[in-house]
DNA sequence: TATATTAGTGCGTATTACGAACTAATCCAG
DNA sequence: CTGGATTAGTTCGTAATACGCACTAATATA
């Protein structure tokens, strides 16, 4: 789960803030990967019908959305498609491209999905340093 | 880890906050797993390095470090030694498990990698909300 | 209209990850 | 002190992820 706090130079700052954030980052990764693999979603997935929660995109812009390759994308949309959690729509405009959807399956999968990462999110939350955690817009 | 008595309860406006930590996290784990590849790096062998680059563990305890199963960090292993990253030696005080460690030429690998890190990672720091970014020290 | 360009797909390969079956070393009961 | 259980790692087979390259089909442009 981590990659240690290795104590940096104790004279920089910055550098420690620098490591709070990608120890957090990944404390944060690890948690969407396990949460999604309860549901069957690799993080690529997880990352895929996030982006596709509230847009419909071609393969291009989603491959740009999560910095894939196409090819790769492509793989992934048909995975995604034979378990029926994302639709293909040939576009009207132009006959090459591609209109992605997540379908009804799929939009219930990642509310789920999304509500029990809310839930295990909060022990990581709590683990930042107060000044950070005060900075939580709740109060 | 008790929350304040005084706290609110938990709102749109923490979720919000959780929206933001994962969407951070996300934009962190980009920069890393970017950073990682231009040093022929994927993102689990930067996290291997980052561990092994405070203490000497057994290919178990990297494992579970790592969150992973021994198998698989048994192959990760194979391909970091292949390349002379990580030495194995075995334990002498067991002669079941090996000690692994970074060979200097992956302790050099993993400090160049860190220093490019943290200049790659301001961008995604410049793009915190004002108030987080103010809990950044040196600020 | 002929030729680019663009959107996606299919193929071969490497890496990452898993579980199950295996080997070798150590531990422990009797 | 010996033989069965445990433990540490490895190997193997499989699936998903990711890449680059070559390809088809559709659109754009010269």
């Amino acid at each position: 789960m981590a990659t240690d706090p290795a104590r940096p130079p104790a004279s920089d700052a910055t550098a420690a803030f620098m490591d709070l954030l990608v120890q957090t980052s990944f404390d944060v990764i690890a948690v969407v990967t396990r949460v999604g693999a309860e549901h069957d979603l690799s993080l690529t997935l997880v990352r895929m019908l996030g982006i596709l929660r509230d847009r419909t995109l071609t393969m291009a812009e989603l491959a740009d959305y999560l910095g894939l390759k196409r090819s790769t994308v492509s793989g992934l949309v048909d995975r995604a498609e034979r378990r029926e959690l994302v639709a293909r729509r040939t576009s009207s405009v132009d006959g090459r491209s591609v209109q992605l959807s997540l379908s009804p399956k799929g939009m219930a999968l990642t509310n789920t999905a999304s509500i029990a990462l809310s839930a295990r999110l909060s022990p990581v939350v709590e683990k930042l340093p107060g000044n950070i955690r005060d900075a939580c817009p709740s109060r």
